[in-house]
DNA sequence: AACCAATGGTTCGAATAATGAACCGTATCC
DNA sequence: GGATACGGTTCATTATTCGAACCATTGGTT
């Protein structure tokens, strides 16, 4: 790996749950030298991906990622189009839209569009990540994504988040020979209880998928017509997505859910 | 400069200009050997900063500064923060208000709002760079930065926008003068003609300012009252926005505008 | 108040990784 | 069909990064 890719993965400890980081903090999650990571933050530093807090203590990211970020919409309105595909999709299945982009080899929540037709709802945080095995998102990104990509992202050890979580590799695969067949992911309470999420993805210039669309409900509300809406809609969304952000529609996407029942 | 630095400059060259740039034209803005740009824009590409459109040309910046920017907000909620005092601001005024950070040695354009009240307002763009001399926004941040660094802004060439653009350095060290007595910047179609704007700076950490925040209106509806509720509430609004972001709001900031007038 | 364990930051010889001139293969344009 | 520009690749040379050890401070414990 060389110098630069170390530089910027140290920019991948920062988390939702760890908006600062010390430099001996660094060097342990990194597995650097302290004089490197130091050397390192300070180059970031002075590009102003980071600084320092007050009285020269831990590290948090730097105005430059706005800048960044807004020249990035500039060129791919992703965010600003998803808020649109988003509020539409909330609105027409009176749930819980969010949208997902996969970054390195995680897959990391992006935007949220709530409905106001239930007193309640599945709730959202941005910035979040969302594990490919647990969640309706997930595993549509791998269902399309190339073999070695998705094996990898099931190699490594698989959480387990509630009872109702699939950690078993050889199920999992069978649950994406499911989506890849009806181009719809589910996922029921498998990274939080009580949550039944559907997805699908978008992709991205290659054919690729680079995220993907979901709907999150709460599983009493869940009935066969509520989920031919949903299913519908989100297939819709997706594609609009995609198209809408410069990305290539695979010309074989099912294009319904066939008569087969595919819930985990 | 490291490598780190160097690799990281590369995506400074990406503005609202140019938003996607071919690998010889890095190599050209940035001085460095062809083989160089392309090995870091390789490491860039493999941690998400960058991407490659469509068939392998051209590179754009990469989903990872979306995740990053959206970590920055959740750490220090500038965004979300400046666009609630943008609103009220410009519902106070009835005009364009904008805010903007400095990230190294640019200010950029970081959000604005409109008002609905005219029919006429001053438009604007996000990302935008924001020239220091010829900006309400860019004279109020100089005006309360350390000598040496205001001092360097001024150094180079100082680009003319409009006949009414100051470029002369004394001129401009005169207004500064002016700004730091009163607390708020003014520039009289200085980048645009037709444009009056008023500017207060934004403090950080350390009581050094951050950024500003700017009223823009057409010159024919700056008659005097307009003039004294501008200032007001700029000021409440840069304290504000301020003391929001986890920055400090100096002691000895004026606390109102003296009697003399300090038109450019 | 002496001690200990962590922290952020610094040094310098050894080792590694960055460098750049030259070179491909291809596309585009007179 | 020749010239030019493009993105991408190679490899010997060399400059840069690396890391063990070392400071100076801080905060907690006895």
């Amino acid at each position: 790996m060389g110098t630069v890719s170390k530089a910027l993965s140290l920019l991948g400890y920062f988390d939702q749950t760890r908006t600062a980081v010390g430099l001996s903090d660094f060097a342990r999650l990194s597995g650097l030298n302290k004089a490197t990571a130091y050397r390192m933050l300070s180059e970031l530093q002075e590009q102003g991906f980071v600084e320092q807090t007050g009285a020269g203590r831990a590290y948090r990211l730097g105005p430059e990622v706005l800048r960044l970020a807004a020249l990035r919409e500039l060129s791919v309105p992703m965010l600003t189009v998803a808020r649109e595909v988003l509020h539409r999709l909330s609105e027409a299945t009176g749930e819980t839209a969010h949208a997902s982009v996969i970054r390195g080899r995680q897959l990391n929540q992006l935007a949220h569009s709530y409905s106001a037709r239930h007193a309640t709802r599945v709730m959202m945080d941005d910035a979040e990540v969302l594990p490919f095995h647990a969640t309706a998102s997930g595993l549509a990104v791998l269902a399309f994504s190339p073999a070695d990509w998705s094996e990898a992202a099931l190699g490594g050890a698989l959480a387990r988040f509630t009872p109702q979580t699939v950690t078993d590799p050889v199920r999992l695969r069978s649950l994406l020979r499911g989506v890849r067949a009806s181009g719809i992911s589910e996922s029921v309470s498998g990274l939080e209880a009580d949550v039944h999420a559907h997805a699908a993805p978008v992709f991205g210039a290659g054919e690729v998928p680079v995220g993907a669309i979901a709907v999150a409900a709460p599983v009493s509300r869940m009935t066969p017509a509520q989920k031919r809406i949903i299913e519908s809609e989100l297939r819709q969304a997706a594609r609009d997505l995609t198209l809408r952000t410069g990305g290539f529609w695979p010309a074989d996407y099912p294009a319904s859910t066939p008569e087969k029942e595919l819930t985990q």
